[in-house]
Formats: structure tokens, sequence, C-alpha cells
RNA sequence: CGGAGCGUAGCGCAGCCUGGUAGCGCGUUUGUUUCGGGUACAAAAGGUCGAGGGUUCGAAUCCCUCCGCUCCGACCA
């Protein structure tokens, strides 16, 4: 490829719109030009990167044993509404329709589909397990994208659905995914972890997500240095922090004008925060619950809604935090509320004492309360988010919290959806049983940018040289000099001839700029052709991660060969 | 959906407070110059100042409405 034709237009500045590092250079570095909020143009360059990360995951799915499909982008509401999901997922989901009036979505994910599909073609035991796959547009009508690339609302997925006869197969198709997703990570040069996630509405409870490790990450992970416990905030657990056995006075009301909050009661009484109980007014499938936790605590809303059972869990608005308290926000405790509703606690607090609450008064707190005294705690439970510092629950380490950016998750779906659409096979016996399945994504698109995220230095992007745009730049300094244009020519097509690709510098510019650009765009190998190097009968050969003084200086008959030494 | 900020040339921005011929840098085009880390000079093209309405002799500038974008929060198979 020349460069003198290609459409690459890199920018000096970045877009005024991008925070996040990898999100400045996929614009400045001409990869993707922003069309709207959220949605994104691929320019050359960048649809070459999407290629690759493609063609990785399509090797290692086919190598698994999973099979390439397409199903349609549009998909009528009749699956959507067959798992209740029409509704369920709500504002999240594109829907149109058609000129017949027919409700239409654009796909946010394929469950539904590929059951259906599958059902309509599996009739036997002998036909499973199968997985099929496909790479295609998704849809997603996102609250807020952002990020470029991170959280859009059209974006590359692979999506691949396993469906098996027993949970012993689904087992074994689960753990084929998860290998194939160690392979596809470890190929595009990223370091993703594998961590324990909530497997949220989507079905029952085993499930990893793989994360690309950056500050600029979006979803919280607790890391056990000791043991290599790694869970998501959402879901991670850790032992609880008792401290029974206190001597407890009898129950006294202190007077805590305007203090409301954990921060300025501790501050107004000068006592730390974890002397307190923080009480929180839920409301659990339209009831109201207490929630008790330590006041250095927040509440962890996903594991009280499977702890609770419920479908959906949010914060009392304050009118009825009121009416079940007795007392304006602020001021909520387990001791006897004015409404007699269910009142559960995290674990920290089981046999907790001389601890201080809200008295359900206005402008008042309770101190040497004894909860098992006192209150009428209908039961005890992990319902907190893990901090650093906490005790992982398998070996007792101090654990790490870091930043992730989800590229990957597998799920056992179980029969969630093969039940819903009753996707059954015959067995051996000619009995019907209903398939099991398991889903499993990865987000090509937001893959890309997580290699730009994790690598990057000053000067522009560092390409793994299996995902980069061109494999080589050669930089040709003086492209009217024909001697020095024929080198890098035949330079050109004897690296394609070894599989190679590989993109000319010849444009008319000063050679800083294209050392800039070649940089900028973080090609993983560079040559440059100037007479300077020709004069000594050599081109230069170098690094895009190495300094100057890495630079090799070959003749050009074995600049192949020192490029493809370089690749490895 | 709540809070904040911003919409002026392809990109980054000034001008707005105090109304009076729409500017700067990058990029683009042409010429000269320079030539191993974003050369320099000159010339040129490119804008219904987010949209609509109002005030005014006159609106990018003041007022109203709407739209879009970004950030924080809530939400997130």
């Amino acid at each position: 490829m020349k460069w003198s034709k290609a459409l690459i237009q890199t920018l000096r500045e970045s877009p005024q719109d991008a925070e996040i590092e990898s999100h400045k250079l996929l614009v400045r570095a001409s990869l993707v030009r922003k069309v709207a909020g959220g949605l994104y143009a691929y320019l050359p360059l960048g649809m070459r990167v999407l290629k690759k990360i493609q063609q990785i995951v399509r090797e290692e799915m086919d190598r698994a044993g999973a099979q390439e499909t397409v199903l349609p982008i549009m998909q009528p509401a009749e699956l959507w509404q067959t798992t209740g999901r029409w509704e369920t997922m709500g504002p999240n989901m594109f829907k149109l329709k058609d000129r017949a009036q027919r409700d239409v979505a654009l796909a946010p994910t394929a469950e539904e589909e590929v059951t259906d599909v599958v059902k309509g073609m599996v009739n036997s035991y002998r036909q499973l397990p199968v997985i099929v796959y496909q790479i295609n547009w998704k849809f997603r009508d996102e609250t807020r994208p952002r990020f470029g690339l991170m959280r859009s609302k059209e974006f590359l997925m692979k999506d691949a659905y396993s469906f098996d006869v027993d949970a012993e197969g689904l087992e074994k198709s689960y753990w084929t995914m998860y290998e194939a997703y160690t392979r596809v990570f470890a190929r595009c040069g990223l370091k993703a972890v594998p961590v324990q996630a909530d497997g949220g509405d989507m079905g029952d409870s085993l499930t990893h997500e793989f994360h690309v490790l950056a500050d600029a990450g979006e979803d919280g992970i607790a890391f056990c240095p000791r043991c290599g416990y790694a869970a998501n905030l959402e879901k991670a657990e850790r032992q609880p922090n008792r401290r029974a056995g206190v001597e407890c006075p009898v129950v006294g009301k202190v007077a805590t004008p305007n203090a409301k909050t954990i921060e300025e009661i501790s501050a107004f009484m000068g006592e730390t925060p974890d002397k307190f109980v923080k009480t929180l007014v839920y409301v659990a499938d339209g009831k109201p619950v207490l929630v008790c936790v330590a006041g250095d605590r927040d509440v962890n809303e996903i594991k009280l809604k499977h702890f609770l059972g419920a479908k959906t869990v949010e914060l009392a608005p304050p009118a009825i935090v009121e009416e079940v308290t007795g007392a304006p926000v602020g001021f909520a405790g387990p001791v006897k509320p004015a409404k007699a509703v269910q009142i559960v606690a995290d674990l920290d607090l089981e046999g907790a004492a001389d601890v201080i609450v809200g008295a359900n008064q206005a402008d008042a707190h309770l101190k040497h309360v004894d909860l098992k005294r006192d209150a009428q705690v209908g039961a005890y439970a992990d319902l907190t988010i893990v901090k650093a510092g906490d005790v992982c629950t398998r070996c007792g380490e101090k654990m790490t919290i870091k930043r992730g950016i989800e590229v990957g998750q597998v799920f056992k779906l179980g029969t969630k959806y093969s039940g819903a659409f009753k996707a059954a096979y015959k067995t051996a016996e000619l009995k019907e049983e209903t398939m099991l399945m398991g889903c499993y994504g990865i987000g090509i698109s937001r893959t890309l940018q997580a290699i730009i995220e994790q690598s990057h230095d000053k000067d522009g992007i560092v390409w793994p040289a299996s995902v980069a745009p061109y494999q080589v730049v050669i930089d040709l300094l003086d492209p009217s000099v024909p001697e020095a244009a024929a080198v890098a020519g035949k330079l050109e097509s004897e690296l394609e001839a070894a599989g190679v690709d590989a993109i000319v510098d010849d444009r008319e510019e000063r050679p800083g700029v294209k050392f800039k650009d070649a940089d900028l765009i973080g090609f993983p190998v560079r040559v440059v052709v100037g007479m300077k190097g020709l004069a000594n009968g050599g081109v230069e050969v170098k690094r895009r991660a190495d300094d100057k003084s890495r630079m090799k200086v070959v003749p050009p008959a074995s600049a192949v060969e020192a490029i493809k030494e370089m690749l490895k």
C-alpha cells in the first residue's frame, strides 16, 4: 500500500470529546471517525485491525469446534415476546416497525434468535452438542455512550451459543469456550484476566468475565494476591468483620441536629464511621425493606436483590422512607421503625453491640444499641461491596481492587431460553428433554480499543504484531529519488510475498512528519529507506517499541529476514 | 432520567460580558524554500456562527423555545 493513496488523516490535536487515551489515539491515528454520539465510522486503518481481530476470533472458534453463522440483525418482536424480554430489555433495545406495522428490533444480542433456529434443526441427542457463533453488529440504545468504542450504540460482537444434552455437556462446552477466549486474547497481545461475575438477568450463576486491567475500565474487580481469587465487585465476597461480644449499656438517645450522613454524624459525635450502623430503605418488588450495613460500608444492590429473591431493587423515594421510618430521610434505624417491615443486615453486624443507629425520628440517633437485644433483624447476609483491604474468604489474605475493561464473557444459561422456546431433543430412550445452553460473547470493537488502552506510549499506539493495521511501515524518505523508490518498492513486494503486510510512506513530506505519524499509528516495525543509509549500502530496521539505539542497519536483500525476526 | 458545561471552516479554539464588514492555529491547494524527528515564507480555497422565533436601524453577541454533543450521577445482555 502506498501511503500517498491511502485514506489516512492523522491529527495533531485530540478531539475535544475524547477523555481517555485510547479514544484520543483511535481518532488521532485515523482509525475511526465519529459520525454521531456513540456511532463511529471505521476508517481503512481501523477496519484492518478489526478484520485481524475477527480473524483470530474466527480461527479460535473454529478450532474449538464452533460453527460460524450469521443471524439477522433485524429481529421480529415475537422472538423477544416469547421470553418476555421485549418488555424487560425496555429502552435499551432499538425498536421499529416495518410498513405492515410489525414490530422489529435491532439485535442487542441473539439468544432468542439462535434458540429458535437451532430448535427447528435439532431433534435428536445425536446432533448434540452443537456450538454456533456469529460476528455481527449489535445495537443498544445506551443511556450514555462513552469513551469512543468502549460503550457505543452500535458495536461489533462475536456471540456464540452452545447446546448440550446435560449439565456435564454444558460444563464441557463452557470450559472449551473459556479456553478459546484465553487463546483469543493472548493472540491479540492482550493481558486479559478471567474474573468471576454475576450472571445478571442472563442465566444461572456460573459466569466469568475477561477483563483487561486499565484505570479507564468501567468495572471494579477484587483480587486476592495469595490465592488468585478474582471477582467483579458486583459479585466479590469477603470475610465479614464481626465485632461481637462488646459490653452494651442501655440505649440512649442523642440529639443530632441536621446530621444526616454518616460523615456528618461521625464528625458531630467524634466517633469513627464503623461505630455506626447505616440503615437504608429499599423497595424490593414494591415492598419496603430496611437494610443495615456498617457505617463505613456500601450496599451491593445486586447481592441484596439475589438475597431477597427480588426482580427489582431500588432505593426508596423520600415519601416511602418517611412512611416506613416515621422520620425524614437521614434518620432511619432498625430500632422500632414506624412501620413493621422486613429488616436485613450485613454479616458484619451479626452480634454487633454498642453501635449508633438512626432513631427513626428527626434530628436524633440512638447510641448503645445492641442489634440482637434492641432490633428485629430478620436475617443476616453478605450485602456489601468489597473494598480494598477486605479479607479473602478463601485464604484470609487482604484483597486489592483494580479496574478493568470487560472484553468478553462466558455464561451458563441452562434452560432459560431453551425452556421458553421449548427447544427439546429426543433421548436414546425416546424421551423429550430440554437442551442446556451457554452463551459466550466477545466485544470485537471494544477489544480493539482495549488493546490501545493497554498498549500505547507518549508518542502513540504500540500495536502487537498480530493485530497491527500494517505490520511494517517503510519510510521512503526521498520518494523523488528513483533508486530509493525502487528499493522501497522491491522490499514491499518481497514482504508481500513473505506474507507480511506493509505500507510505504511515499509522501512528499519531511522525515520528521513521517516518523511522527509512524509512531502515532504504531506500526510494529519501521524500515527507513534513506539516502544516508543507502550510501552505506543498507536500510534501517527497528521495532516500534525500541528506542533508536536498537536500530539495525541491513542490506536491502536481507531486510525481509530481519523484519520477520523482529515481528516474532 | 437528574445535575453541570459546550455548540463559530475538516480538526482545535478566540470573538459574546460592552450589538456595528467573522478571526487565529492545524489541516487542504499553488509556488518558492528546507530536507534524518511535526521547516520557513507567500498566496488561495473553505463558515446560512446548531435550528427556529423575538428585541433592534443592525444580532455570532441580548431574550425565548427547541435540537445536538460532552462530563458527573442513576442505569447497563
